[in-house]
RNA sequence: GCGUCUGUCGUCAAGCGGUUAAGACCUCGGAUUGUGGUUCCGAUAUGCAUGGGUUCGAAUCCCAUCAGACGCCCCA
């Protein structure tokens, strides 16, 4: 057992028995997100490394030490961190925006960021996630946001948190950052190193600081005051106002958050989170926003556009368990050739269905049974004979025999 | 990148300087060659993450490495 070769760190099989959970999430997102017109899109796990530096964002933590990025033919590839700046390629590439808009597009796979492993975060982790393009109305902002919380309410997730917050437009958060900036300054060398390096990186993370010294500069007044002062311009004031307006409408419970800055480069306008208790420290089991400026960024036309995405793996921690289907039959019966064409015939009706292929003892093929399958169906010289078949109800115990024509409306799926 | 804790069979574990390295589950075989889920027997770690060291003696103590859990940063 020395030298086996193992997964590598923070990457994890997702073994059988936990593939049925999986399924389950990705088909609930198949079903809501279809049920609002959004199509699913696949694109490529490596795009070129410029696709995520100018995307995401150079500042960004998860384009500076977190991407797995590689030399091939003089080409650097990166394996994705996340999958917005990729549909966005897309959809430029493929000349989406002469669609009518809007463009709805959903997505699910695997992304790769080289993090620390804690409790809900691998650095192979999977999202499921959706874009909407084309439409600056704060319509868009809401559908996103319902179709969010819809799908979780499938998945059986109701107590869930969800936080919105405008970030305003570029014009007007400058302005705000500025301010901020200017009222931190006299307090800069108090607060601590990771403060002082977000103070040029993003002066809005400082909001979020854990340090309690840290805490203490930014309840001063004069900073106080910056932070609660309402800083958006007229149309972004008035876009997060509808949006509000829309979700009251719908009823979705929400909570203002001032405080709420997402991590990337590229939000605009509205940002929306939505966590759980029940997660440890990482608690975010979606996070979204509005990308206004991206596509134009990426070389497309100015283009509006809102998305979401979602941990998988911290979702199935939050959903409750799901025990493994049963198969519909197991066949006992010790002659290989004749099981064989009956095991396809069931299998042609739909039905699932195994048997022993090693010719163990009967008790042994119906030990087996009991522990795989609802019905055994027995298949020995005298049915054979006979021309017919023994069904055996594994759970209640009983047991017919019929015609062979007459198995498959004898079994329930 | 930093911090704290943890690594004994496929899984869950006892052991805490001298044991033949408990036990349970799973798996496999038998009691039981056409009737399972109950029961009863039996099998399964020359091995304690890996590599060094301390000791007459190490799964037990020390160091390093690797891996895992949780937290920081950041994010889904």
């Amino acid at each position: 057992m020395a030298n086996i070769i193992k997964t590598l760190k923070g990457t994890k099989d997702i073994l059988p028995q936990d593939v049925n959970m999986w399924q389950f999430v990705e088909q609930k997102a198949q079903k809501i997100f279809s049920s609002y017109g959004f199509k699913e899109i696949r694109t490529p796990i490596i795009e070129i490394t410029e696709l995520f530096s100018r995307g995401v964002g150079d500042t960004t933590d998860i384009v500076n030490k977190e991407m797995y990025t590689f030399e091939k033919s003089d080409r650097s590839i990166t394996l994705r961190p996340e999958n917005t700046a990729g549909v966005v390629r897309s959809y430029i590439e493929n000349g989406m925006s002469r669609l009518s808009a809007p463009v709805k597009l959903w997505y699910k796979g695997p992304m790769f960021r080289y993090e620390r492993p804690q409790a809900g975060r691998q650095r192979q982790f999977h999202q499921v996630g959706v874009e909407m393009f084309g439409l600056k109305q704060p319509t868009a902002d809401a559908e996103v946001i319902l179709m969010a919380v819809n799908f979780l309410k499938s998945l059986g997730l109701n107590d869930l948190d969800v936080e919105i917050n405008s970030l305003g437009c570029p014009n007007c958060r400058s302005e705000f950052k500025e301010k901020l900036k200017k009222a931190i300054k006299p307090y800069l060398k108090d607060l601590c190193e990771d403060c002082q390096n977000r103070f040029e990186k993003n002066p809005l993370r400082l909001l979020d600081c854990k340090v309690e010294d840290c805490q203490k500069i930014f309840a001063k007044p004069e900073i106080q005051d910056v932070l609660t002062s309402d800083f958006l311009c007229e149309e972004c004031s008035e876009h997060y106002t509808e949006l509000k307006l829309y979700l009251d409408r719908m009823g979705v419970k929400y909570t203002e958050n001032k405080l709420l800055v997402r991590g990337l480069d590229y939000y605009t306008r509205t940002v929306f989170e939505i966590k759980s208790n029940n997660l440890g420290s990482q608690n975010a089991v979606c996070g979204g926003g509005r990308y206004d400026g991206l596509v134009s960024q990426l070389g497309g036309d100015e283009t509006p556009a809102i998305g979401f995405a979602m941990g998988m793996e911290r979702l199935i921690s939050l959903i409750e368990k799901k025990e493994p289907k049963k198969l519909d039959c197991y066949i006992v019966s010790n002659f290989p050739a004749d099981t064989f064409i009956l095991a396809e015939e069931l299998r042609s009706f739909g039905f699932n269905v195994e048997f022993d292929l090693a010719n163990k003892k009967f008790a042994k093929q119906l030990e087996k049974a009991s522990k795989v399958a609802k019905y055994a169906v027995i298949l020995g010289e005298d049915e054979i004979l006979k021309h017919e078949v023994s069904i055996k109800n594994l759970e209640t115990g009983t047991q017919i025999t019929v015609r062979r024509e007459d198995l498959p409306k004898n079994i329930k799926q």
